[in-house]
Formats: C-alpha cells, structure tokens, sequence
RNA sequence: GCCCCUAUCGUCUAGAGGCCUAGGACGCCACCCUUUCAAGGUGGAGAUCACGGGUUCGAAUCCCGUUGGGGGCACCA
C-alpha cells in the first residue's frame, strides 16, 4: 500500500463535453501531475435512458484534444487502461449488485416496497407542511423475512441504504472542516431501483473505493451530498478518501453555467478556432491563481505551480471576452508551422462549404501568417480576413466603395489613375513585403499628394475595391497575394460600379 | 421550506493583522503608433475590501450577526 495519489474525473455521457467537466478534469491532471499521482478517467453511464455513445466519443475526443487523456481508465470507445476496472460503470453491474447484496446481508441496507406514488405523495405533502423532502422511513422497520417473503413473491422492492444518525464531518482540502447533520440528508437512501439498477451517490462510492482513489476534486455542487458518500464509504468499511470541492463556473448571472445561458460545449469552442492551450490556460485561472501577476501560461507551467491552497471559494463567471484575449495572446505565440496546421482545417472547411472558391494551399497560408496572427482572435477569424483572396468573384457594395471623405466620381477618377501604377508596381502572385518598404506605396502617396488627395482615402477606396472589405490585413501586401490580373480586374470592376451610381 | 458553501473594481483575481492612501489582468475611455482593421505602447476612470458589531495599539485579512449570491435536498448524474 502505497500513499500515491489517484484521482479521477468522471464524467456522465447524457450530454456533449461540456466545459465544467473540462475544468474539473484538468484540475484533476494537475493535482496528479503535481504529486505525481495517477489520473483516472472514468464513464458514468449508469442512467442508460440519457446516456449516448455518441456523447461519449464527444467527451473522450475533448479530453484527449486537451491534453486531459486517461493515465487510467477509458481512453476511447475500445481502448481502456489498468487492472482496476472495469472503468465504465455500465460494466460494472455484477459488482454493484455484489456491494448491495453485501450491505443488505449487514442489515445496513433494506428493501423498500414504497410505490413511486407513495413517495410523490410523501413528497408533496412535507412540501405543502413547508417540510424539506426527506424520506418517512416506512420500510426501514419491515422484519427480513417478511421483507424477503414479499421479494421472493415478486413485489417490486428498491434497496435503501440506512443514513446513520449523527453529525457527518467532511474535511474540504478547499474549503476546511463541513459539519452536515445527517438529519439534512433526505432520510434512507435508495442505491438499488426496484428493477435492480444501481443510483449514483452509490456507485460513484463503490467505484471510488475499488479504484482505490485517494482524492475527490469535482465541483461544490457535490459538498451537500458529500456526507452520503462518507457514510457509504463506512459502511463498506474503506479509508475515506480526501474531499476538494472546487467553485462553481457561472453564467454572467451567476447561476450555475448552463448549456441554456452559456456555450458550455466543447467541441462548439473548438470549432471557433480556440487553442487547446487557451482553454487550458483561461479554465486554470477560473477559481485558481499563481499567487503571481503571470497570466499566460503552458500547461507545463501550471502543473509546475499548481496547488490546492489557491483555489478560490466563490463561484467565478465564465468571461468569454477574457477567454479571447488569451486566446489572441497564443496565436500569437504559435510557430509559424504550428499555426498554419492549426489554421488548416479552418480553411479546409471554409472550401468545402462554400465560403471560400477553392482550398488554400500551405504556401498560401503560410504567407499570410504574419499578416493575420495580430488580427484574429480565433482561428476561425481568419477566413473572414482573408477570403477575398480564394473568391473568384467578388461583389461590390457601393456604400463600401466610396471612402468617408469623397464621392463616387472622386473615387473612380482615383482608381482610374492609381490603376495603371499598380500595374507597373505588382506581379503575379508576389510575396508580401511585410515590414520592408514597398515601392508602390510612395508612388501612390506621390499621386496622392498631386492631386489634393489624403493618401489614406486613396488607399481606402483601393482597398475596397481590390477586397470589397474595409478591413483587411494591409494593403500592398495583400494586392500582391492576389496578383496584377486578379488586382486589376477587380479595380475595373470597382470603376464599373461606380460608373453605374 | 431545510441544510451547506460563499462575499476585494463590470469580470477574473493578488492579498494569509501593520508593506494597502488595496496591486495585476480582461473589458472600457484617451493619447501615441498607423493605409483600414488589429497588435503594441503610454495614461485614465473604475473597489468606503457587502453591511453591522466585536477582538486588537492596528483588520480587506480573526470572531459573531445581518444581508446578498450560489449550491444541494429524486427509484437524475
């Protein structure tokens, strides 16, 4: 018997990954990683009504994207890991059935024949007495044999677990020393239905214990129920593991987050061009802090300094602002070969369905890297930017067309004359000048000047025209990335539009 | 209704009795840079540390209460 740590997320497939999940987990590879613990992943699949396969492939590719994949446990539909499972509790029935059977046999559980009627009507009239909800009791007192004369004839009979009474002391590694009277907890409680499938608050304490997990950090929303599994863990007679309950993620109203006030799924996050890194890095510092002023930080580099003692007692709002502004600061951080393969599939996509005329090449990409990584906060931002140079045809909007300052007929006699400058100034398909002077530039500044122009008006209206936005990455950069012909003809057209105002 | 947790700028937070006339970051505002948009730089507004009592020479920090917020109380997880 070692005094390793283990620790386990485990997370319920009725729903898509959802990001609370995501930070329980990563708190728990932390804590792992920095005690040099094992991190185990486990699938509560026991309410077989809401819980998907298709979930659980959602929750397993989130974690392994975010670096969260099992050390134990499942790690994929097929692949699961270590000699202490089954790891997914729709396996695990024989030994949930064997635990109960257990309890029973010790009298600290019973059979109970109450109806769901029964109970409804128990419920609604403590309800109505303004009584909190707590089961009476009523077959805690049936003798056994009459209990098991009245099972073997057949009568449906769910397994109680009898709460003991007293004071139950939970030792919160976040939040110090709980008293809970058992009193609060809801009288008996059920841990086998009448059809004999077992309830959470017992499985997730039989495979605890069987798992041999020395430290439970999941959310606050477990502290009340806590006592119920101290009280189970006694019963089967194991060492209590250590208890960390970790503050609530919230909605800006702070309510518990909710997939019906907030984007909670992963994969929704993914798919906007987030960095695993960013989430990682902004879910760290939801509810825990370095003790220092550093903000953008690499897992390594939590792991390093993460500790229990700084994780926050109050709920924290998911600011997804925030979760952009890191987000920026790690594109901006990404090498280049690291960021075009990350970009790649954005691109990919956008081809496929239509946003953009055709797939980008990598050596497309890569010259526009230093001209869009200050300018997207999410991958995804880059078509956006970027997709005037992979259309073949473009439309104009004639509001766009004309700068502030000026007319249609000052914009098209400025075409008209830069037209031919630019023709002389850019090749077909020529690299960016990025930094470097561009000669084009003081030739067009040079017109500008002549005619009484502002450059800047000037350079708007050939923005306009040559992308049809009036927010691109930089001008002459992004003109010779699209190329003399491309360039031209746009501007042609452009002078045609104009011509029609 | 009962039980439990919790409370520092709008948000995330630093702070473990004197270093706090409360620091940082996001966001916001202004200016600088600038061909747009960003990024970056500089500066600014923004918290009577929820409130009220204690304890102490001294409290954002300790104690009690109040109020606010949240969570939990199923044959859901």
């Amino acid at each position: 018997m070692s005094g390793a740590v283990r620790v386990r997320i485990a997370p319920s497939p009725t729903g898509p990954f959802h990001i609370g999940t995501a930070r329980t987990a990563l708190f728990n590879l932390l804590y792992a990683r920095r005690t040099g613990g094992t991190y185990i992943v486990r699938v509560e699949d026991t309410d077989t009504a809401r819980s998907t396969a298709e979930h659980e492939a959602d929750i397993l590719e989130g974690l392994r994207w975010l670096g969260l994949e099992a050390d134990e446990g499942i790690i994929s539909a097929e692949e699961e890991r270590g000699s202490r499972g089954p790891y997914r509790q729709s396996a695990r029935g024989a030994r949930y059935a064997e635990v109960a059977r257990q309890l029973h046999a010790q009298g600290l559980a019973y059979h109970c024949f109450c109806t769901a009627a029964e109970l409804d009507a128990e419920r609604s009239a403590r309800e109505k007495a303004k009584l909190p909800p707590r089961y009476s009791g009523r077959c805690a007192g049936i003798a056994a044999d009459d209990a098991a004369r009245r099972v073997a004839a057949g009568e449906p009979a769910a397994l109680r677990f009898r709460i003991k009474p007293g004071v139950v002391v939970v030792d919160d590694l976040v939040r110090g020393r709980v008293e809970i009277d058992a009193e609060a907890l809801g009288g008996d409680l059920v841990i086998l239905r009448a059809d004999g499938s077992p309830l959470y608050h017992f499985t997730v304490v039989v495979d605890d214990a069987d798992m041999g997990i020395t430290h439970v950090i999941r959310g606050e929303d477990h502290l009340s129920n806590t006592p119920k599994h101290i009280l189970l863990f006694q019963a089967l007679g194991v060492a209590l593991p250590k208890f960390a309950h970790l503050p609530l993620i919230l909605n800006p109203d702070r309510t518990k987050m909710s997939k019906r006030k907030s984007q909670t799924a992963i994969s929704d996050y993914r798919a906007e061009g987030f960095l695993k890194e960013a989430i990682v890095n902004f879910l760290a510092l939801l509810g825990w802090s370095t003790g220092s002023e550093d903000e953008i930080l690499s897992v390594e580099e939590i792991q390093a300094r993460f500790d229990l003692e700084h994780v926050q007692k109050a709920g924290a709002v998911f600011d997804r602002t925030r979760l952009e502004w890191i987000n920026g600061q790690w594109i901006r951080r990404l090498a280049n070969e690291e960021l075009l393969s990350r970009l790649r599939p954005f691109y990919d996509l956008a081809a496929a369905d239509g946003r953009l005329a055709r797939p980008a090449r990598d050596e497309e990409i890569a010259a526009l890297l230093p001209l869009i990584r200050e300018r997207i906060p999410l991958l995804s931002s880059a078509i956006e930017l970027t997709d005037f140079l992979f259309m073949d045809s473009l439309v104009h909007d004639p509001a766009l067309l004309v700068p502030k300052r000026w007319d249609a007929t000052t914009t098209r006699a400025a075409l008209e004359a830069a037209r031919p400058l630019i023709a002389d100034g850019i090749g077909e398909g020529d690299a960016p000048l990025l930094d470097a002077p561009d000669a084009l530039e003081g030739t067009l500044r040079a017109l500008a000047e002549g005619e009484g122009w502002k450059a800047g008006d000037l350079f708007m209206a050939l923005r306009a025209a040559a992308t049809g936005r009036t927010a691109t990455p930089p001008l002459f950069d992004s003109m010779r990335l699209l190329g003399r012909a491309t360039t031209l003809a746009r501007i042609d057209q452009a002078i045609a539009t104009l011509r029609a105002i």
